[in-house]
DNA sequence: GAAAATTAGTTACAAATGAAACTAAATAGA
DNA sequence: TCTATTTAGTTTCATTTGTAACTAATTTTC
């Protein structure tokens, strides 16, 4: 057996490569980590969302959607609403701040994605994708988080 | 945008729900982490490695590699040995009792990739691991660490 | 409609991680 | 050969993360 054929490995470490470069430029450049940077994208599709749709949307914990939400109000980048159907939640709003700033970082992702994969043909990614998707259920159903 | 389409975003979900799932069987069933399962395996192929071989062939750091090894000495899966080439260095062998955890663990995890990649077709798997040292060798050109 | 169970979100604590500073040994340069 | 630089590995400190416990509101159940 080897390392670097298990495909455990495979994907932890391109994952973290990728990673630790896209965050490096949000940080950098926009002064932004992950977290923020998927709610940012998720709030300027559909704003107006609690932190529930967030963690749903973003495949993150509640904890981890929390310390976010607090830390882009802190930024004024989102704004924190009462939610009227649900005394316990919030909903949150992109404030023009916000807005702007996830308007700037969005096509520059999109750039460091193309970058990215443009190393592979249209059907080679298509098909990279389909197995993402396809591996995704297999884990879910291997440890039974998707019953 | 949408988030669910962005690559790097679908491999870090990918990535760190095969993690989470590995880590916890590692963890739960064997008592040892990521890191320390990474350098059982690969000492368990080439004994008598130094840390910095083996961050070479883990893609660790040296602090995680350090950290690590320690632990896995505490835990009297390894011991450590003076390098008479390189008095700064050390070189580790497997323990009895580390040749047998890992002995017992990499069927298991063998398995569980098995387990997940039968979703997968032969063709599939193989073009699917092509584009992931294709994509490795993007992101290391886009970010420079490969000079 | 009150008690029990569930859910939204936060807080607190412990463990993992990363970067930078550090020690000590090896190598390079003059 | 003596100094300067590089390299192997560790330690320290700050940040991130995950888990569990918690508060408060909502829903369910009887």
């Amino acid at each position: 057996m080897e390392l670097h054929n298990f495909l455990p490995y495979q994907l932890s470490v391109l994952s973290n490569k990728v990673s630790t470069g896209i965050a490096k430029f949000y940080r950098d450049q926009h002064g932004i980590n992950v977290p923020e940077w998927r709610v940012l994208v998720i709030l300027s599709a559909t704003n107006h969302q609690t932190a529930k749709d967030l963690a749903n949307h973003s495949h993150m914990d509640k904890v981890k959607i929390s310390r976010t939400m607090k830390s882009l109000v802190t930024k004024g980048l989102i704004v924190e609403r009462t939610c009227k159907e649900d005394a316990r939640a919030r909903r949150y709003n992109l404030t023009i701040n916000g807005r702007q700033l996830i308007n700037e970082v969005k096509p520059k992702a999109l750039a460091f994605e193309n970058e990215l994969i443009k190393s592979l043909s249209t059907t080679e990614l298509k098909a990279f994708q389909k197995c993402i998707t396809t591996l995704n259920q297999q884990v879910d159903k291997i440890t039974s988080k998707n019953p």
